[in-house]
DNA sequence: GTAACCTCTGTAGTCCCTACAGACTCAAGC
DNA sequence: GCTTGAGTCTGTAGGGACTACAGAGGTTAC
């Protein structure tokens, strides 16, 4: 009826995002409790806007922590880009630390598979690598 | 006494694993059930090289039930090496998705910092990053 | 003896969802 | 009016790989 009242699994087609998700936002209190047509949950084009901002944080791989802030950040003006920035920042320090640790394990899988390929050595390459110390790659 | 009797904290220095992490193992059957001498768990140098090819396994980011195979194959013989570098060759892969969403996740990352510390538009460059429908980017 | 350390078991917490079970509601078609 | 199917509801449990306790008991050095 209300052109404006928007079901939750239409909110999830909307915004790319798992029903179930929804609810679990809803419970930690992430998402504000909607307003309700009956029992069902009933939302608004805000909420479409404000689980998108969710889902594209996550996307960058916010924790839902960080995110809780951004969104606090995001209502608050320009006074607070400075902290944006920071969380962000960290962030992209974070990333880069990780893709470190996988460029190293990169390169000692494409070792061991392109040396069992080749063949013609005692053991398993692989196994060998497992086997050996070679502790220069960082954990998952 | 015996030189070769490894207590549990021994075993977690020599290995680099966490004792809770050691116990966790056993629990889950990933490592044999060790002797005991009365209550305490006795290993043997053989658990040290076990369990550092654990932490390596894992440290290159095969999950506990690749692991398993793993140590299975190790003992296996070289017949099963064709089967270690297909398990390789899958979590390369792995490996090289991953790094492609995070260097997705970089590029973004960077661009926003960059533009918030040159300064002189609108908002913040960060919210407006996640505000904007982008959806480029993999999740983590 | 006593302080400092080690080890034991068992359980619960972390993070971010995801997957049910079992009930209820609603709109459309016959 | 009745049925069918789709949608939604609450609540709880599970995943992976640990990590962190609590509360007890054992061992070693001085």
């Amino acid at each position: 009826m209300n052109t404006s009242s928007i079901a939750i699994g239409e909110l999830s087609r909307r915004a790319g995002c798992n029903i179930e998700t929804i609810r679990y936002y809803e419970r930690i209190d992430l998402l504000p409790k909607p307003a309700r047509r009956g029992r069902y949950r009933s939302y608004e084009q805000g909420d479409v806007g404000r689980l998108r901002f969710v889902r594209r944080s996550r996307e960058l791989g916010f924790t839902l922590e960080a995110v809780r802030i951004l969104l606090r950040l995001a209502v608050g003006g320009h006074t607070s880009c400075a902290e944006a920035r920071d969380l962000a920042a960290a962030r992209l320090r974070d990333v880069q630390a990780r893709l470190a640790d996988l460029r190293g394990m990169e390169a000692v899988l494409a070792d061991a598979v392109a040396a069992c390929d080749l063949g013609g050595h005692g053991g398993c390459p692989l196994i060998d690598t497992l086997s050996n110390s070679g502790g220069a790659v960082a954990p998952e």
